[in-house]
DNA sequence: CTGAAAGCGCTTACAG
DNA sequence: CTGAAAGCGCTTACAG
């Protein structure tokens, strides 16, 4: 059975193509007749409108393109969630791209371009900044995800990582950690770098000596290794912040087998509160950067460009919360 | 700056359009000088050929649909995942939508037609069957995941659920198991009802009564709550099957909180191998049923269908390897 | 190998 | 409100 055109729709009710057109887009004008008309052709033939014939034409495809990083990352993995649930409601379709799954220099990129998407999200926060610009040079607008980029076009929603990281110093010092230290991604990662900023400075006008190290890896079992490596040192870290909830519960999971009693003798904090922070197992303290709020975000960014392509840029932060659980140490005294 | 057309290049190639096109598809003949005259016109434009428009006309979109479940489940994350990048490798785009973000009754899968991808991918084991109906009857090839489903153009791809099944009843019986139950998704998920199959006939053989529960959500803590209810229930269970990692996780958890010793009075098995499932923490013995696999097969069983529509439809199952760890306790005698 | 022509399924001014 | 015409950016027979 071949699919129904505007055609077919046409002849059926009678009508011309134009009019069926009309019926189908948002500000057409049409008769009640006319529009009962088309409605009961479609309806008989089952036809839906060619997206790729309208986007043709109108140069608006209700496709919007997202460049994730890998999903084994809940926080990752969530975000997608979010985002195809808010984009679906609002009939916007989504062309999902990996980082991973392409050589850097942008190609992920050009593949969105391939299909003139309507906007591309890019929440990959350790992708090359230059491929973004290509992005930008099409004429296409970005929201960036994680990393701030000034650029005509590009809005950014991230959260205040310096001060999520001044939060997680401060716990830290205030229940008696005297060898803090740092677990992140390292330098290429934006996010991770303002964290560090942040965690860094208090630590810092503490006076204390700060250690840190970098995971190399996205996968659980690179974390396991960086943190069990972090916590062999000597002086042994007694308070570890670390960059994600996923590297916080490697972390854990390193001092259990090395046979270091959380909180006594280890405070761990994470970022992100995931899921599975507040389970049993692990009853992390965390830094709250909750996805569905990101997702918010992300959307009311998309859909005020949509509407206006050329309203002002805008960079936005989410300010984290920090929960308390088993991780740290509890404090006695108030601050 | 507008995007450069197939015409703008033929211009400054000095060719007609035509020859661009030639260029560009596959196999298209074109004299070395002409190509090499269109490639150099089209690097200087930047010129990429519109997908919408080759679409339109070629039938071909390049563009695979994506049904899935809850991206909270590492397994389902993991699989759009690895499909993503096997997809990105054959240059095909993914078109992502969320079962949950759907009303019952199609309409995530009309998006699909709606972009006339080439195909669509089904891995949500609780979407209803009758929306795939709608894909076949268009004529677009549908390949199921995590069910079967006979009907024209569809192939699926699953576990061998049941041997699955029967092995985990194998091993809670072989360590002494006395009180076997099953915690799983409920009667509407269909591979959980095969796991059920197959465990339940083996310990039935046995002359064992079998206790059983479902969860009743798909997140951690229904799950939680789902095992907490199940293990406090008289006789106590003793071997605990969960039809798939993150339910076993979450019982490992239930029995923590409720002080059951794992696995001196609580067996527990999982299945697929989740890359949780060997921490630390959980050390889960499981039957591993490795994603890269399955989306193997998927790939394999797209390719082949992409090349020949009518090609005769096929159900593949998958071997699960049972990978025994700490959750079940050790065999002392050789079965 | 190459180009002119027709057409994919729509939308968008333009007259009426 | 309505229809005829032109065109979106390609590809695909068809002649040459």
């Amino acid at each position: 059975m071949e699919r129904a055109t505007i055609k077919d729709v046409a002849r059926v009710a009678g009508v011309s193509p134009s009019a069926v057109s009309r019926v189908f887009s948002d500000g057409g004008s049409a008769s009640t007749e006319t529009r009962a008309k088309v409605k009961a052709a479609a309806e008989r033939l089952g036809y839906r409108p060619s997206l790729l014939a309208r986007g043709l034409v109108s140069k608006r495809t209700s496709l919007v393109t997202l460049v994730t990083g890998p999903l084994g990352d809940p926080f990752d993995a969530e975000l997608v969630e979010c985002l195809a649930d808010a984009l679906a409601e609002d009939g916007i379709r989504l062309l999902l791209t990996l980082a991973s799954s392409t050589a850097p220099g942008g190609g992920s990129l050009l593949h969105a371009l391939d299909y003139q998407s309507d906007a591309v999200i890019v929440s990959a926060g350790t992708m090359p900044l230059e491929d973004s610009a290509v992005c930008v040079k099409a004429g296409l607008p970005v929201i960036l995800v994680g990393r701030v980029l000034e650029a005509e076009g590009v809005d950014c929603v991230l959260a205040d990582n310096r001060d999520g990281g001044r939060q997680a110093a401060g716990l830290l010092l205030r229940t008696g950690c005297r060898h803090p230290a740092y677990l992140g991604l390292g330098k290429t990662t934006f996010s991770d770098r303002e964290r560090l900023q942040g965690f860094g400075q208090v630590i810092a006008d503490a006076g204390l000596p700060l250690d840190e190290r970098a995971v190399d890896g996205r996968d659980h079992g690179a974390a396991f290794m960086a943190a069990s490596d972090l916590l062999c040192r000597n002086p042994r870290p007694d308070g570890l912040f670390c960059s994600n909830d996923s590297i916080a519960i490697a972390t854990i999971e390193a001092a259990r087998a090395l046979g270091i009693a959380i909180p006594e003798q280890l405070s761990v904090v994470g970022f992100n509160n995931l899921g599975m922070a507040s389970w049993q197992s692990f009853q992390l303290t965390t830094l709250d950067y909750p996805v569905s709020a990101l997702a918010g975000e992300v959307m009311d960014l998309l859909k005020s460009r949509l509407d206006n392509p050329k309203r002002a840029d805008e960079i936005r932060r989410l300010v984290t919360r920090l929960v308390v659980r088993g991780t740290t140490r509890r404090l006695f005294a108030s601050s």
